[in-house]
DNA sequence: CCTACCGATCGGTAGG
DNA sequence: CCTACCGATCGGTAGG
């Protein structure tokens, strides 16, 4: 299989950098097990063995690309929360927040969704368990919109799964040079889930 | 890496038909790319060498796991097209019927939404062609609706992507003996994308 | 960062 | 459905 690659590597990057970026590039476009060391080596235009004095192993990689994302959520959401005044405004912002480090790089989303999963343990766990503590806090946002009669009284796992699945989506589709700009999408998308399609 | 793949082979089928079972599983589990015919071999307790007397490659089983879901997804989509009265009734009914052929079988669908990348061409191409093909009838729904009065002014193509994202997502968590039945599931997903979280 | 190379595994075929 | 096997490629190491 020939795939042409079209890569503009960023030369202030260190080379370590370097390397993570196109293998964030070459996961999402190919998957993380169809992706050789030898590709990405092409890639940078070295050889593969000389990836081996910048990181330790093909794994390392995709472990620096999921946390950092991992982070990256938890810090906006965190920021998002203390900004908040009412309950809506508050699940709004959580939102926002979310789809923002999504947009930020849809690449490294795109591993971040689809190829945690070849991550081996502990590494896996670990990366569970905080994706679980982070849809934690939109339950406790869903629960407490409830109780102030503010949200329809529906399963709460449920509604927090189909609020951030309908976020996650905008990686493969959002386009920073599109029609639709970044705030634009980011408004619409919580009008819709907060406030629903029909005209009431 | 050492996984333990608990399978129960369906004695009624064909060889042909376990081997495609089989092959969902572990393509769901695992990944395509990270899945070897030996691991699907060992799993169906035969030889690799074995599996080529009933199917002609890898592919072949991608190819037709994904080209049956999306059969699937077109028949049910125009049973639910011509059972509808109102324009809210039809996208309701269109979001049900997508939604029930995904809970039909979660592991083809993880491999439909998830894998479909990994086939050659000319199938990847017919692939997405489908996969417009099906997205443009939700999307004149939506036009319609809106022309009608009854939806929000809202970018057409963000609306069905936002709404399918959503339905799509069911495959990773949905669990037929778990507490909520599948239509349930399928009312409260309407109710939400439709009618929004909020209580207006 | 390179050359040279390792053992393991890959999808698949030949022939029975 | 098996044994025996193919060339290609895998992630990674040794040594410079």
């Amino acid at each position: 299989m020939f795939i042409f690659v079209i890569m503009i590597i960023d030369q202030n990057l260190t080379r370590k950098e370097q390397i993570s970026q196109c293998a964030t590039a070459l996961f999402q476009q190919k998957g993380y097990a169809a992706t050789s060391m030898r590709d990405l080596a092409n890639t940078l235009g070295i050889e593969a063995a000389s990836l081996y004095s910048h990181i330790k192993s093909k794994e390392e990689i995709l472990q620096n690309i999921c946390f950092k994302m991992a982070e990256e959520f938890f810090a906006v959401q965190q920021r998002a929360f203390q900004q908040s005044q009412d309950i809506e405004d508050r699940l709004r912002n959580a939102m926002i927040a979310h789809f923002e480090v999504i947009i930020r790089d849809t690449k490294a989303s795109a591993v971040f969704f689809h190829e945690w999963r070849h991550m081996s343990e502990p590494y896996l766990s670990d990366f569970l368990k905080m994706r679980e503590q982070y849809e934690s806090i939109f339950l406790d946002i869903i629960k407490e919109g409830q109780a102030s009669g503010n949200f329809i009284q529906i399963d709460n796992k449920f509604a927090v799964l189909t609020i951030l699945s309908s976020i996650n989506w905008t990686h493969n589709w959002y386009k920073p040079d599109g029609k639709m700009t970044a705030d634009d999408v980011g408004q619409k998308l919580t009008d819709v889930l907060i406030g629903g399609l029909k005209i009431h």
